[in-house]
DNA sequence: ACAATAAGGTTTGATATCAACATAACCTTT
DNA sequence: AAAGGTTATGTTGATATCAAACCTTATTGT
């Protein structure tokens, strides 16, 4: 399979061995899927799976300045600006003006905001059981894959 | 750590746990990580990588249906209809109606649609190569982490 | 043949995602 | 203290994502 096929067009074979080989689309099936069951799980409390694990990231004893938060979810800063908007129009976030840097802004779970976490803090920890059960049926250890995908941010 | 914990609040020591535990948080950064590498490599052919995957499940002898491509990719179908939008547009992309059962459809590349995945061909060989080498560097094993993602979907 | 049900896709509406650009405030160097 | 670069964040426009509701065509049961 050389990269240097003079062939313009992708034989079938390349295609099968890009299928199986992408880490990429990997990841993308894999973050859909996992993302739809726990979209499942937290209907009940309107929550996304982005949302549950944004409002974590906000869960510190200091409310967090956006970048590090952004950072931390290996997320685009522009992307989380507009995913803090749905979760401050329901009063579950507030954002507040950094006073050590007018540039900044802090946001902060509200108290409806942790107690809705506090509700959904079973729900992942019964979901993410069955996956686990799941994967240590399948011989995998869940720990080592998410060390293992944890660094591909 | 309790499941049962009668307290509404998510302690820290609880928020740390699950934002290290967590398969799902997992799972979307590395995506959202892996969608933009990949995403900067196409950019040039003005592909994305979700696009490249997409246009690469399409390639068959035969013309897939919808469902079936969405399968392979763990994509809702609805979502795949929106997908295939842009690509039809830009004539990368024919869709025709099954002649066997006129509820379905199927999708199939143009010319131009199979000499743009061409195109792309070495662009995601470099890239990838790139990206095991470095887990390579850090002692993961790709193929290995690349089947046990695969089976998270 | 007819009605009920199932299957394949699309549309709609909400949120998610990023790049490119824009703005404001900080900081360092004159 | 003014200039120039850097940092933090927001805005816009395009695509991605899913659930729910819907339409059309097959299939099944009677």
């Amino acid at each position: 399979m050389s990269t240097e096929d003079p062939l313009v067009r992708p034989s079938i074979a390349q295609t099968l061995e890009v299928r199986d080989r992408c880490l990429c689309l990997a990841a993308q099936r894999a973050a859909r899927a996992l993302a739809r069951r726990f979209d499942e799980a937290f209907r009940p409390l309107g929550l996304t799976n982005g949302q549950f694990s944004l409002m974590m990231a906000l869960n510190q004893p200091t409310p967090p300045a956006m970048g590090r938060v952004a950072a931390m979810l290996a997320m685009d800063p522009s992307t989380l600006t507009a995913a803090l908007k749905p979760l401050v129009r329901r009063e579950l976030v507030e954002i507040a003006p950094d006073p050590a840097d007018r540039r900044g802004r802090r946001a902060a779970l509200t108290g409806a905001g942790r107690a809705l976490l506090g509700a959904a803090l079973p729900i992942w920890t019964q979901t993410h059981a069955t996956i686990d059960a799941e994967l240590a049926e399948r011989g995998t250890a869940p720990d080592a894959l998410r060390d293992a995908i944890w660094s591909l941010a």
